[in-house]
DNA sequence: TCTATATATTCATATATGCTGATGTTTCTC
DNA sequence: GAGAAACATCAGCATATATGAATATATAGA
């Protein structure tokens, strides 16, 4: 494997780890990699008040995990780029059978 | 894409995304994913107390993202699952990108 | 320009997390 | 069993982060 350095990490951290390490925030970049999305409809969809939202939203764009575009008095947002959610997706699919795991252990049991 | 709900992004949170949110056990993954070590060679590897990295080997451990196995006195560590690391190198391979691209943005001006 | 709507920012508080010295536990050897 | 080595846990502090009410800013339309 590619040696990591340590200042790779922190910059991986600093930009990628840091955007995902909130539920809030993977459920919007989901939301936002289906279709562009105004923060009024995020707003609704996370159901939390908004300055929650610009907030999370904040950090995503900060980092690159999401773009915005303004359209009026609406500001949409889509995904900065699609390796974000193909990295999760693998994490899903982990997390996935991680349950599969624990439930057949039970089901032993 | 396939829709997430919101059960499954906190199952993701909280066994991956809490996992990796900090750059000590970003580190300690990848020193782990190399070959299995032990507590020693990780806490002379890190560079910081022993107890800082049992700490983060606890984190990691109750996620799944490290398995470990004791040999006599001392516990080696190794990756709990490839599909991590994979994960991982698309993020970093995200964020390489975008420092060159800020790179360039930097010489063009 | 005035008003309404949409979004961002500020600020204070509560909670969570990282850190590490001190201490406990496990295992090996003699 | 005593001592040493390796690792885990505890406890207290310091820092970071999430939250959301209040407020500011930006845009569109009349």
């Amino acid at each position: 494997m590619n040696p990591i350095t340590e200042e790779e990490v922190l910059l991986l951290h600093r930009y990628v780890c840091e955007g995902i390490a909130d539920p809030k925030r993977l459920m919007l970049l989901y939301y936002v990699a289906d279709q562009p999305r105004n923060v009024s409809e995020l707003t609704e969809l996370l159901d939390v008040p908004q300055p929650t939202v610009s907030h999370h939203l904040r950090i995503l764009r900060e980092r690159g995990l999401v773009v915005a575009e303004r359209d009026g008095t609406s500001i949409f947002y889509s995904l900065g780029d699609p390796r974000i959610v193909e990295a999760i997706q693998i994490l899903r699919a982990y997390v996935a059978d991680l349950m599969n795991d624990r439930a057949s252990v039970v089901n032993r049991a």
